[in-house]
DNA sequence: AAAACAAGCAACTTTTTGGTTGCATATTTT
DNA sequence: AAAATATGCAACCAAAAAGTTGCTTGTTTT
């Protein structure tokens, strides 16, 4: 299908996504998938399918408890990001940075 | 429309638009629409809207010159996605999140 | 055992996105 | 001035994504 950070940055750049992350961020314990639905007022079905993509990328950890399903945030894949960002910090400060840095560095 | 934060994350999350993005960053000087274009496969208006998409985040900033337009790379905008992950940054080492946090909890 | 609850699955609709083709317009070049 | 070049605009298409509703399955509670 697609390359990983791809499917990471697809994944938070919804912004519901990043607000179901950002909660279970904050939580003091895992949610379950109605404590989490309730906080948002779209349909049950559609913060699940956000939670699976969530899931999917490594975002949120779902472990299963009787008839419930708790989610705690991983933030590890967010990394990715930040590693493929590092590259283009070298530029942060030239003006409009282009090689000019990137030459001088290496 | 979407907050800024959402339409930088969107820019980025295709890859198609991140090898642009990355062929202008670094590149010895600014590139006109058809010396990208000339770079990908894809139909020059498939690339052109590629390119309208990064210059509408400020990923990129065009100059016309005569009947060309010369694209430069802006790494700026990817400050606010740093920004953004600062928060989370702060989760990076715990072993999954707050999961040890929940698992000493029960 | 019946009722209530938590959640998944599947089908379906709407919107967005990625990509195409054709045509128009302005600028160079010959 | 005619031909070639660089590009934009608009319409269109297909695939993916966002969101909905209805039904099913398993687990608690009463």
């Amino acid at each position: 299908m697609q390359d990983n950070i791809t499917k990471i940055l697809k994944a938070i750049a919804d912004p519901t996504r990043r607000e179901i992350f950002h909660a279970l961020v904050i939580a003091t314990s895992a949610l379950s998938i109605t404590q989490i639905c309730g906080q948002f007022s779209m349909s049950r079905q559609g913060v699940t399918k956000h939670i699976k993509t969530l899931e999917e990328v490594g975002l949120v950890d779902i472990t299963t408890k009787g008839r419930e399903r708790f989610c705690l945030a991983d933030v590890q894949p967010l990394k990715q990001v930040s590693e493929w960002m590092k590259f283009y910090e070298k530029f942060w400060d030239g003006a409009l940075g282009n090689l000019g840095t990137y030459l001088d560095a290496n």
